[in-house]
DNA sequence: GGTTGAAAGTGGTAAGACCACCAGGTTGGC
DNA sequence: GCCAACCTGGTGGTCTTACCACTTTCAACC
């Protein structure tokens, strides 16, 4: 069904042909980034095809953040950018089981390649941005919360301070659940010092691995990192599991 | 009292209300994968919105992959998969510069992490196609084409024995540019037979250390793998341009 | 009994009308 | 003369209606 496009006749349906005619548009150059469209009253009578279908195909791009369509002002061409891919990876990850384990795999892929790259490409801007993140993360152990999406901010920079377009993008559209998990698992580990400690210190390793520079010794901290922090969340899951058994006989 | 539908936020356009509504069916399991959903008529009764409008949403999750429509039959729940995420790069990629040397981070990223846990959860099958692969790398030396696409396989297969949807998802994604990618590298090393068997040598490591089982070998080696690569390319392209101003030496 | 073709239901497309929003010019008051 | 409020034209946002094209079904016909 890729093929569609390919086909000889006329005969493929008006929503790809014009669907066809934007792709080609956009990826020739022909209509880049910022430029306005003409009005959708325009297009339909160029592309002899109805309103409606238009605008079906417009929405569509607008979706994917090819366009971006203002009432009253205009269709204008977007950079594309990963909104869509958080909207795929919601419809996604709600069919699958053990999504967030699952997507946690992606998440490790994306940041131990970001953590290398980052250790050659960083600027000092970067390490400053991470820096204040680290303190941020610090200053905020006691609101899950706010913790979590310092502990959240903190990776985020690490991954832009790779300066890879791909790897950002990838990440961001994971990021939606990973700003969640981090907000759960503040909650389940909050309280135990041991575990503050385990946590704070695994980010200081990694921040000052990149700091030094040494992509390798920076990627297996940051591995160190996610196991600590799986471990942890195992132990704290029997935790709780154990608490509510007990509870649960105290019951009796 | 215009503002008296402006209340909870819920007042947002009539398109992203219907769409909340597909949304939360489908991640509710309301609406499952294989399902029909009710005719176009019906549904623009229920939401009371008009046709054209929940076409437009319709058409969108259609792009997204979350919906399958069918022309005389109805729509149907799809379980979203990968090609809207190539519609995605491909709009994506015209758009950014060094697309390909960002895209093959990205890549780096996805395949080690998958060579990773392919080390701990491939099945005899996956090795066995694995197998299957390198031997048909080793076959097609000679044709660029078939060559690339056997590389292209084999990497592929390693990151399908990691069983990890996610990785596998975003390596679908950019599968376009890689295949592209290995059949054109192809073209421009080949003949050195150096060149061959340093690269056959280094497929064969990464073979050997998944079927060990040993993560952080075959980690190590996957990355050995890629900077020869890397290298190989740029000598490669030093030597094209070599040969260049040689030729363009001897014409005067 | 097998074939055929109409009918019903579905998505595909078009046209026209009207509403909501935005920007820029016009008009009114100060 | 200046500024605010208002009007106006253009744009996207939405609804309605009608009709076309594809698929399936089932009953009439051979």
């Amino acid at each position: 069904m890729l093929d569609s496009a390919i086909r000889e006749g006329e005969s493929v349906n008006g929503y790809q042909r014009v669907f066809e005619v934007f792709r080609e548009r956009v990826l020739n150059g022909e209509w880049r980034p910022g430029d306005r469209l003409p009005s959708e009253r325009e297009l339909s009578l160029e592309l002899k095809v109805g309103r409606p279908l238009l605008r079906e195909v417009m929405r569509s791009l607008d979706m994917l953040g090819v366009l971006d369509i203002r009432h009253g002002k205009g269709a204008y061409v977007a950079k594309a950018d990963f909104k869509v891919l958080s909207d795929f990876f919601a419809f996604y990850l709600a069919q699958e089981k053990n999504a967030l384990d699952d997507v946690m795999q992606a998440r490790i892929a994306i940041e131990c390649q970001a953590v290398r790259l980052a250790c050659d490409r960083a600027t000092d801007n970067d390490i400053a941005r991470i820096e204040t993140c680290f303190k941020q993360l610090m200053a905020t152990l006691e609101d899950p919360e706010q913790g979590g999406r310092a502990d959240y901010q903190f990776h985020l920079a690490i991954v832009e301070a790779s300066h890879c377009q791909s790897l950002m993008t990838l990440y961001h559209a994971i990021s939606a659940l990973l700003l969640k998990s981090h907000v759960q698992r503040r909650q389940i580990t909050l309280g135990s010092d041991e575990v503050i400690e385990a946590h704070i210190d695994s980010h200081r390793q990694v921040f000052l691995a990149i700091v030094e520079g040494d992509g390798d010794k920076a990627n297996q901290r940051l591995r160190e990192h996610f196991s600590i922090g799986d471990e942890l969340r195992r132990k704290s899951i029997i935790a709780a599991y154990t608490q509510e058994a007990e509870a649960s006989l105290g019951r009796r």
